[in-house]
Order: structure tokens, then C-alpha cells, then sequence
DNA sequence: CCTTTTCTGTAGTGATCGATACATAAATAC
DNA sequence: GTATTTATGTATCGATCACTACAGAAAAGG
């Protein structure tokens, strides 16, 4: 624990907080040096000090999101009893997150950094991470359905996540296009009409 | 027609045609002038000249493409005959365009420019307008289909357009997250499968 | 006290951004 | 022919990019 030496003035977590939201809302290298030290509050020596790049800041800030803003929309996926209420669930929240107004609109992860170049490989590669684990924790659900005898046996779990992955993802251009918690609730309703014919005749 | 003075030295329609594949790998901000440049062949004042300036040669390339690579897609909504077919081979055809590995994957109008700032309004803007016209499209698809009584009268033909335009985008970031064409066609395949639920209960 | 360590603000670094000035070249108009 | 018009290549422009050198300030260790 280094105590020595002089102390931090500003807040570290506030900080990176600030940092996340300018990243949220004009991505990865839409962020310059300058809008994030403006909205932190600090000059950039001690934006470089604390984080050591504008890279690092990044990979930071979208650990941050994951663990603050995404927790509660995943949560559904393990609360609830039936693996048709977790999907259906799952999509509702995330209308509502990505339609409030009183914060960006979309998924930082999603929308985040889409473009590779040569400099930013390894943001695109964190992004591509995170996104193929909340494919993952869709799966393990639909497999969890499976198991328990809600889904038939032959149900393609993995293609019928790539589905409701692929509709989250388009909300999120919905949702930064402007569209309402209304619309994206609609946008729920279609994809869960999906599922009795799914889950009737094995998926896909 | 202006014949007069230096005749110019290269093909304007195919320099365009590079430019539009810079912004589509690249994005609309990701993609430099010289990058531009280099692609196109040509030095910056001739693409000054040519073209105005970046905004300019953008907005060019957007209607290019919607003009060349998007036609196919939509025209299968006018050919099909009727409502489901048209919106499973709009999909279908979706699938494949975004999967080709001879060109970028997903679509230029889908991922050119997600994230507005100051000096690029008017590009998000003619993106969200041209999103705005494929939806509309697809309404007026279905719109058809209960005109022509293959729909239900109460069939909510603007949220059903929505699921389907969100559907679309989000093959957009699987395409760029390296999704293969048959990954692809799962996803349209559940997405098709909220049809029969939809057309039966009036949707939504 | 003095040294060490770490943070802070000023003031930059070289590189690249989008966009141009300028002289020259190549065409038409007369 | 000369004048006019437009395109081209070189060589930039000021602004901004991500990033940092440096000196002073504020803490702990001795």
C-alpha cells in the first residue's frame, strides 16, 4: 500500500466514472485526451499517472460499465425461473437501460469501438471478449432449459443466443438513433414471439 | 458541361468507389484523408476538387452504396409476393451481403458514423435518415401484406417494421465481429420464427 | 531538519488531423 | 498565337491528436 509520497487530490472511481461516460457516449476514439481530462476534472499528466493511457483508461472504464450498468440487466438471466422468463426479462431491461435519458443511450460494450485499425486492436478485441461472453451467458440459460426439461432436447441453444444477442445489439443502434423505451419493448415483444415456435420444434 | 480547362486525370466514379470502401472498413471519423488519399489514388487537392471536402465525399459514398451494394437487399421486398417471403429473403439476402469476405462485413449506413459529435452532425443525420427510409420500407412491405389481407387488420405493421430494421442492424455488429453467413442465417431463421406468432395474434 | 516518493500544473513534444496556397500543366475559347 | 479555365503535385497551413519533460508542492521515512 503506497501511502508515501503526495496524496491523490482528486477521486480515482470518479474519476474513471466520468471517463466512462464520455467513452459511453462518442466511443473509444471519438474521446479525446481533452473531452475526458474536461470531464474528469484533472489535467493529463495526472490522467496518465493514474491510468497510464488513454488505451488503459478504456479497458477501465468498460470493467467499470460491465460491473455497474450491465450487472442488473444479467442478473435476470439467473433470477429468473424459467429460461423463457430470463430471455424475456433480459431484453426488457435492457430497453429500459438503454432508452433512459438521464444517461447515454446504447451499450457501451456494443457500440463501443466497431471500427479496427491498427492502433486499437486490443480495444476491439476487449469488446469482441465481452460480447462473446454475454453470448455465452445466454447460452449457459438455454442450456439450464434444457437440462431442466423446458426446452426439448435437440434445441440449438447456441443459435437461439446468437438470436437474442443479435436483437440486443441492434437496440442499441436503436436506442442512440432515439428510439423510446416503448419502441425497444416492442422490438422485446417480436423477438419473444420467436420463442414458442423455437421451443416447440427444436429452434432454428 | 463544363469541357473546358485541365481535363482531370483519373476516374472520379471509381475513386469514389475506393473512398466508399475506406469509410465502410473504416467508418466515417476512422477513416483519414490520407487514407482516403492512398486508397483513391490521387493527391489531397484533387480530392478537394473533386469532391468538396470529407463530409462531402462521404455523403457521396453513402448514396453510393445504398445505390450499389443495398439495391439487392431491398428490391427482394418489392419482388416477393407476399409479406413473409418478402422480409425472410430481405433477411436472407442480408445474411449473405454481410458475410462476404470479398468486401467489408456489415453495412456502411449501419456502422458509418454511431457516435455524433460536434463537427458531424450532418453525417449522423444522413445515416439516421437513411435507417429511417429502410424502416419505412418495411413497413409499407407489410402494410401491403394487410392491405392485400395476408395480414390481420389490427397487425401493427410500425412495430413489427422495427423488429425486424433492429434485427438487421444487429447482424450489422455480428458480421463485424467475424459472424459467418450461416451464423447469420440462424439468426434470421429466429427471427422468422416470431412470424407465425405475430401474423396469428395481430403482432406485438 | 533532509531525503525520498508521488502528485500537480504549465508548457510543451512530434505526429497527424482536415484542408489549402501556389506554381505549373493541360485543356478550350478567341 | 494569347487568354481563360481547370487539374495536378509540392509543400505546406493552423489545429488538434496522444503523450510527456520539468519544476514545484505535499506527503512519509529517516
Amino acid at each position: 500500500m503506497p501511502e508515501r509520497g503526495r496524496p491523490r487530490t482528486f477521486d480515482r472511481t470518479a474519476a474513471l466514472r466520468h471517463a466512462m461516460g464520455v467513452f459511453w457516449v462518442q466511443g473509444y476514439e471519438g474521446a479525446s485526451i481533452s473531452d475526458l481530462t474536461a470531464a474528469m476534472g484533472i489535467n493529463s499528466p495526472s490522467l496518465y499517472a493514474a491510468f497510464g493511457s488513454k488505451e488503459a483508461l478504456f479497458l477501465e472504464a468498460t470493467e467499470l460499465y460491465t460491473r455497474i450498468e450491465g450487472a442488473d440487466i444479467w442478473l435476470a438471466l439467473e433470477e429468473a425461473p424459467t429460461a423463457r422468463l430470463a430471455i424475456e426479462r433480459f431484453l426488457q431491461r435492457t430497453a429500459k437501460a438503454y432508452s433512459q435519458t438521464d444517461r447515454p443511450q446504447g451499450c457501451l460494450i456494443t457500440l463501443g469501438a466497431l471500427h479496427q485499425d491498427s492502433t486499437r486492436g486490443a480495444i476491439c478485441d476487449d469488446l469482441r471478449r465481452r460480447r462473446a461472453e454475454n453470448h455465452a451467458a445466454l447460452r449457459k440459460r438455454l442450456e439450464r432449459g434444457v437440462a431442466e426439461g423446458e426446452l426439448p432436447s435437440g434445441f440449438d441453444c447456441a443459435a437461439v443466443a446468437t438470436f437474442f444477442a443479435t436483437v440486443q445489439h441492434g437496440m442499441s443502434i436503436q436506442a442512440r438513433d432515439g428510439a423510446s423505451c416503448t419502441a425497444l419493448l416492442a422490438t422485446v415483444a417480436g423477438a419473444m414471439a420467436a420463442w414458442q415456435t423455437m421451443a416447440g420444434t427444436g429452434a432454428a
